[in-house]
DNA sequence: ATCCCGAGGG
DNA sequence: CCCTCTGGAT
């Protein structure tokens, strides 16, 4: 795909949505971190109607160390995957209090370290708690990737590099939020919406969709 | 490559 | 029923 039709993608989308955001509920980075570690092969409203019910009392590592392993598992069941998140969630809280004095550490390799931490998860606290220019590839914006063929790639990593190079500096601090959004309502996994896509007619994916 | 794992949609 | 959802650790 050529670099204007790239530029071009962009100005759409910031034009249909000015300010994006995650959809995630959150007072503080430290519970941005933990929704997005609990939102990982979840949607982000079961994630919500989870945090909802300890957040607000239990919204700090300390909080969630007092609430304690069992009761966390508790409020999260409905999420999948809840026994391994439970288990993380406190330990990451273990760490933040000892190491960090409670808060979320400014830093990538800091933030890997913690448990159900990864590449994604530290690239969306450094976007969108930290406002670093960071592009976190999760399927949406793999799937979108590869389907307009704005940075197809094997890979997540691939992807987020080819992205890194790719995108306008000038759209790269609401990419993240640009492609997600564009994928969860509008480039959908199973049945894509292409005849209400903004930007189907720069899109190499609309011509093997099915009439 | 495999495991973890509930809820909602089609 | 099957697929998908802001993945990470082994």
């Amino acid at each position: 795909m050529n670099p204007a039709k790239r530029r071009e993608i962009f100005a759409r989308l910031q034009a249909a949505d000015p300010a994006p955001t995650t959809e995630l509920h959150y007072a503080s980075p430290f519970q941005l971190l933990i929704a997005v570690v609990l939102s990982a092969q979840a949607t982000d409203k079961s994630v919500n109607l989870a945090t909802r019910h300890f957040f607000p009392q239990h919204g700090t590592a300390q909080g969630l160390l007092d609430l304690g392993l069992e009761r966390l598992t508790d409020y999260i069941k409905t999420i999948g995957l809840y026994r391994t998140k439970a288990r993380n969630v406190i330990r990451t809280c273990q760490i933040l209090v000892e190491q960090y004095q409670g808060e979320v550490p400014h830093d990538r390799a800091a933030l890997e370290a913690l448990p159900g931490v990864g590449r994604k998860t530290a690239n969306v606290v450094l976007n969108t708690a930290f406002g670093e220019p960071t592009i976190a590839v999760d399927t949406h914006i793999f799937r979108v990737a590869n389907r307009t063929g704005l940075a197809p790639g094997k890979n997540v990593l691939e992807v987020e590099r080819k992205l890194e190079k790719f995108v306008p500096p000038e759209y790269r601090l609401n990419a993240h939020h640009w492609l997600i959004l564009h994928g969860r309502y509008i480039c959908i996994a199973r049945k894509p919406k292409c005849p209400q896509c903004g930007i189907n007619d720069l899109c190499e994916y609309r011509h093997k969709t099915p009439a």
